[in-house]
DNA sequence: GCGACAG
DNA sequence: ATCTTGTCGC
């Protein structure tokens, strides 16, 4: 049975966590905020859902940007090694989600990932790994916060207010849609905040969740019924 | 020492 | 993430 909250769960090792987090400040080194040179025309969307104890699947799509056609969708099915850690998601996840980003025939300009970019506590959330693996452009688009504090929101789409970690911004927290919950919009790598938050917003349309990830969640549920 | 804690 | 019922609103 697994557990409620990932704090009930025993604690890892705290010689492996050592060692992963020595890895992401390696990484971090060489993680490159700037805006986008290459031109947006298709956008990727990714997503990860589980499957029993340790069984993983990972959906990208495909879509054209800006008018966020499906254009392509390919899945992963894999096992997990790790178990989930507050701050070290990328270890869990990223390695099933590289194997179905294999899979696409076109590549995409950009990705944005379900999760945080730089706002995590060594500026390395699963959007930044990603990038950094891919050296793609990646965003990352977080339902809850990870560590930083803020202010919430108007409750108008559109409004957004800073996310502050350390006397920085690290993420805007965003309102996708009016009277819902907001959104974490962080840069991953190879990306800027402003041009995160702008593509967040461009990318909202009906929903909270901007439609790349959004349906990359959808496809997840979907094609977890041929696995 | 006491909370907080992406998916 | 996942387990879960009914319920409110577009």
């Amino acid at each position: 049975m697994a557990y409620y909250r990932s704090f009930d769960a025993p604690p890892p090792d705290p010689i492996i966590l050592k060692q992963l987090t020595a890895q992401q400040n390696e990484m971090q080194q060489r993680v490159v905020l700037q805006k986008p040179d290459s031109n947006l025309t298709l956008i990727a969307g990714c997503d990860s859902s589980f499957i029993g104890e340790d069984s993983i699947l990972s959906v990208f799509v495909l879509l054209t940007y800006p008018e966020l056609e499906v254009v392509e969708k390919v899945w992963h099915h894999g096992p997990v090694e790790l178990p989930y850690i507050p701050g070290f998601l990328a270890f869990r996840e990223a390695p099933n989600l590289l194997k179905a980003y294999e899979k696409l025939q076109q590549k995409p300009d950009l990705i944005m990932v379900d999760g945080h970019g730089i706002s995590h506590p060594r500026k390395l959330g699963i959007a930044t790994h990603l990038g950094l693996h891919l050296n793609k452009p990646t965003m990352g688009v977080a339902k809850k916060v990870l560590v930083g504090k803020y202010t919430e929101p108007a409750v108008t789409k559109g409004s957004l207010s800073p996310l502050v970690y350390k006397d920085e911004v690290i993420a805007n927290v965003l309102r996708t849609k009016d009277r819902v919950k907001p959104v974490f919009v962080s840069p991953g790598h190879l990306m800027d905040l402003a041009s995160a938050t702008e593509i967040a917003m461009t990318c909202a349309l009906k929903h909270k969740l901007p439609e790349p990830t959004r349906l990359a969640d959808h496809y997840a549920a979907v094609f977890k019924k041929d696995v």
